[in-house]
DNA sequence: AAAAAGATCAACCGCACCCTT
DNA sequence: AAAGGGTGCGGTTGATCTTTT
């Protein structure tokens, strides 16, 4: 026993000549913990709970194996609960959904890691950060992303205008990018959306940035908007359906109006006008979009466009709206279409 | 088989914020 | 209002394990 105090003595001396604040008020042990450590500390916080982590070290070594200090500072048992012992934690490696939440999550917010982990049950912020830095971090940077901003690396900016070209060859793609931010990184969201519910078609919206004006399907609506408005409006009409939408399909249901253009859309998109070009016909276009995710019951969207009126509504959806919210004002979305008549487009 | 290099991950550090006194 | 303690967070370190040479 003299020893171990001996042990602890010169460890508490360490920490004081290394300026361990946090430690230098007490006989401090650090480094990797020992089972016996664990298996005191949580007997403790099992019985006691963790109101105060800085009376855990105290408390756990009189409670447990009397004179035998936990010799831990509170920060260090509370980490070691956090990371390690927490019952509700989930062990093994990461699965192929929670990495894509993780990359989904991080475009949005960075490297804020605790807030990235609320998002995975059982998944401490260390745990999303270890695996980001070792894995994620490298894998993006092979795709040629840059894994702080999600954009492309230069030396892959190229081949992607190159993917942007074919996709609007393809009447079969679905592509809606966020004009919102001008100047977001939208090129960087193709895979990272991929765990989206496949939304029904079939609106393109293209950013300035990326101009890819033409599309080959026919019948095609193009919305041309006002020059000062960062981009323009392509709507696939071939199968009367317009929706860029990332709602799930079956939750979407519109009234088949030949009068009506429905619209349904997660897309930040501000009040703005627009011409609308069909057969040499040109309409002017006001459209006022209100979309809320706050309330995932319904939501109505309408689109006053001149003479053409639109609403549309649907029922909730089981996808984080809050979250998508906050993309769709900067991102990009890509789609392959597969059911084509679940939205509809009249006129 | 052994050494070197790379990968992984638990733990620590410093800072910022919040709350209490 | 200011000081001090507690807590949470992101960045970093270093020990250990795995793979490569």
């Amino acid at each position: 026993m003299s020893q171990n105090f001996d042990t602890i003595g010169r460890v508490f001396e360490q920490n004081l000549k290394m300026g361990h604040r946090c430690c230098s008020k007490q006989k401090i042990k650090r480094g990797l913990w020992s089972p016996e450590e664990d298996e005191r500390l949580v007997r403790y916080i099992n019985t006691h709970g963790h109101k105060s982590w800085s009376s855990v070290p105290k408390y756990a070594g009189k409670h447990f194996l009397l004179h035998v200090w936990l010799q831990r500072c509170g920060k260090s048992c509370r980490l070691r609960w956090i990371n390690y012992l927490r019952p509700d934690l989930k062990r093994g490696s990461f699965t192929a959904e929670e990495e894509q939440i993780i990359i989904d999550i991080h475009r949005i917010l960075g490297n804020r890691w605790a807030q990235i982990a609320k998002h995975l049950p059982g998944r401490t912020d260390n745990e999303v950060k270890n695996f980001w830095n070792s894995c994620i971090k490298k894998k993006l940077i092979s795709q040629g992303l840059d894994p702080q901003t999600h954009n492309l690396l230069s030396s892959h900016k190229r081949s992607f205008a190159s993917t942007i070209s074919n996709m609007h060859q393809n009447s079969n793609s679905i592509c809606i990018i966020s004009s919102h931010v001008p100047n977001a990184p939208m090129e960087t969201t193709f895979q990272t959306f991929s765990s989206l519910p496949k939304p029904p078609p079939s609106v393109v919206q293209t950013s300035s940035s990326i101009v890819t004006s033409e599309y080959q399907t026919s019948p095609i609506i193009s919305n041309k908007f006002s020059s000062d408005l960062p981009y323009e409006l392509l709507i696939d009409h071939a199968s009367n359906i317009c929706s860029p939408s990332f709602m799930n399909p079956p939750a979407v249901e519109l009234p088949n109006n030949v009068n009506s253009v429905n619209w349904i859309s997660r897309v930040n998109v501000d009040d703005f006008s627009a011409q609308t070009l069909e057969e040499g016909t040109q309409v002017e276009v006001q459209q006022e979009m209100n979309t809320t995710c706050e309330d995932k019951g319904t939501d109505v969207i309408e689109a006053s466009k001149g003479n053409l009126e639109s609403s549309a509504s649907f029922e909730s959806s089981n996808f984080d709206f809050g979250l998508l919210d906050c993309v769709l004002s900067s991102e990009f979305i890509s789609h392959d279409l597969s059911c084509m008549d679940e939205l509809a487009w009249n006129f």
